[in-house]
DNA sequence: CCGCACCATCGAATCGATTCGACAACCAGC
DNA sequence: GCTGGTTGTCGAATCGATTCGATGGTGCGG
């Protein structure tokens, strides 16, 4: 045994007592006496042990402290969006005081729901978070379930056996889009984010409306229905970046009846519509009112400060983490709903005078 | 056994065969019958067993699978910045096909190098990489060596037994300095990245520049040195962010004397100081020019394109995901570097007559 | 002085799989 | 028909720890 490391059982052989008496020594779970532990100690010093080995304590007591963070292909994509890493800061902070670690879970680009990951099927993990926005058709889903793994949902479609965590963002969108209204705006364009794994870019026909499938879109979009805002566009972007609300912005902004104010689903969207209508020479918001969703600090946008509701980023991974703790410890956790606030910025105003 | 998830035994029983045979159905490592494999599958199916469990598999393998990632406090604060993100979805990209998750660690904020995080030290991990740039008397590198994991340095100093993936970015800083020098411009400022864990903000006296701890903004400025630029001022940010750039700009474009070129050690920092410059009225580049380090896309800063020196940031996850590869095919890989391209944008130009 | 309780320690079972060596059955060749 | 090789299956050891129940001492109270 001199070339592979030493186990438990060489450093109680070394110290002449017994492999339970030294798992005592280093669990601390059972009394044992102040000179034996020493001893154990001393030896493990001496024959330069490092602790004991986790995956022989996990095998035995089930539970291997890794929560599986499926980000679906985020990493790529919206992790370039602050909301993501936030979240997720949040999440980490919690857990690992906690002593639970968070496996990374990436997915493939752009698949269908009928894809399965391989890591959610191999890899060790106690408990699952979908911060993509789960739907029911999910296979990874149906394999977490097969599996037996508690699954934690964000911002997702409500789904048998799996604990929610979410925003009221639909309440925040109809709080937005009575702000604007209220501020005497008829011409409503929406800039939307992607309804489903297809990632389509452009004004959505009436078709495509009836037909979105994923959850935060179709939230946001009734909370504006429901301020009683009826727009005149819904541009579908393929993910939440600056580039697509700019390019959503030049296409809403550039024809002859163009919008007296534009709403985006979140303020990377947002802030690419800002700068759209800086490149078209339009003031904002004096020519044409923003509005985002979120609540991010975003510093290039200065001196405009945008119009959103934001959402607790933080928080919202620390419900996450503890949901995990409470699963861990036997409960079942309910689903919780944190709420948003209006911020009113400079990128909302009153409309043109004509 | 009701009430508990089957195990292999379980279904072993409920085919009929011993468990030996039972793993042979699902691993495929050694001979067994069409029919016997059948049989076996038929019953994991009736008994609703989910496949061997990983944990029992990874104690008898000896690996988990798990690649942990130590980020430092990055997800707050780097991971604002594309540079980590993309670098982490190489790696995350290469190593899942290969059947690793990627375990997050991360550190608490603003800790000295004598800090020991709790994951290090309980975390099941095959290899760890270290991307917050390693040092000597890291409590962490300690804890790991002690440990007998591998472990793979990113952009870190030399160390023993430790492998490095780095970039040239000594040679692209020279590269670009020359490129600044060859337009004339004499008086040049320098914005730098954080110089240690105490991240401090302000021009850096002659004294807190021979004391730079980290490597990257030493590496960086040296390269600048090795091509004859001799800055007019350091700036020292806390982090490699917008906010922190800009407030640079303003604190070096402000003064009587201002230098008539910015280099920046990142492009976030970069695009901060062409934020500043545009709100103090400055043209870019023809009052002063800008240039940065990393080579990315943003989008929000057209129409200027940052000059800059550009890292093959998926290659670099995809040279550590190898490097991981070999390591656990018990090979030693050798260290790696990788070349920075210089990219001319519209940001740096002539300095001004006068 | 006896007995009860408690403390420290130990042995052995357990977690869930993999894997090596043994063994039996079967086929082909001589 | 016997031998040698292959194929399929099984039993048992192993990975590294935790934990339960048992045992042997010690101290205290009655």
């Amino acid at each position: 045994m001199a070339s592979s490391r030493p186990t438990l059982a060489d450093v109680a052989a070394a110290a002449g007592v017994s492999v339970s008496t030294a798992s005592l020594a280093f669990s601390g779970a059972g009394p044992i006496a102040a000179t034996t532990k020493d001893r154990v100690l001393a030896a493990a010093t001496a024959l330069d042990y490092s602790g004991p080995n986790p995956l022989g304590r996990q095998l035995r007591s089930g539970r291997s402290g890794i929560v599986g963070v499926l980000i679906g292909d985020q990493l790529r994509r919206s992790f370039r969006d602050p909301v993501s890493i936030q979240m997720l800061d949040g999440l980490a902070s919690t857990l690992g005081p906690l002593g639970f670690g968070v496996l990374l879970i990436p997915g493939a680009a752009d698949q269908p729901p009928a894809h399965l990951d391989p890591l959610v099927e191999s890899a060790v993990m106690d408990v699952a978070v979908l911060i993509c926005g789960a739907t029911a058709d999910d296979a990874n889903l149906a394999t977490l379930r097969r599996r037996g793994i508690p699954v934690i949902s964000v911002e997702g479609e409500p789904l048998e056996g799996v604990i929610e965590v979410g925003i009221e963002d639909r309440v925040g969108a109809a709080e937005l889009g009575r702000h604007v209204q209220g501020l005497g705006h008829e011409r409503i364009a929406i800039v939307s984010l992607p309804f489903d794994w297809q990632r389509r870019s452009g004004v959505a026909t009436p078709a495509r409306l009836a037909e979105i499938r994923w959850e935060i879109p179709r939230r946001r979009l009734a909370g504006l229905t429901d301020a009683g805002i009826v727009p005149v566009a819904v541009y579908e972007t393929p993910a939440s970046l600056v580039e697509h609300g700019k390019a959503a912005g030049h296409a809403l902004l550039a024809g002859p009846d163009r919008p007296t104010a534009i709403i985006a689903q979140s303020d990377l969207l947002a802030s690419g519509v800002v700068l759209a209508a800086r490149e078209l020479g339009l003031r904002v918001p004096q020519d044409v009112s923003v509005a985002g969703f979120d609540g991010l600090d975003l510093p290039w946008l200065a001196p405009d400060v945008l119009t959103s509701v934001s959402q607790p980023l933080a928080e919202k991974g620390a419900v996450i983490g503890r949901a995990v703790q409470a699963l861990m410890s036997g409960e079942l956790p309910g689903p919780e709903t944190l709420g948003m606030t209006l911020q009113v910025g400079t990128t909302t105003g009153p409309p043109p005078a004509h």
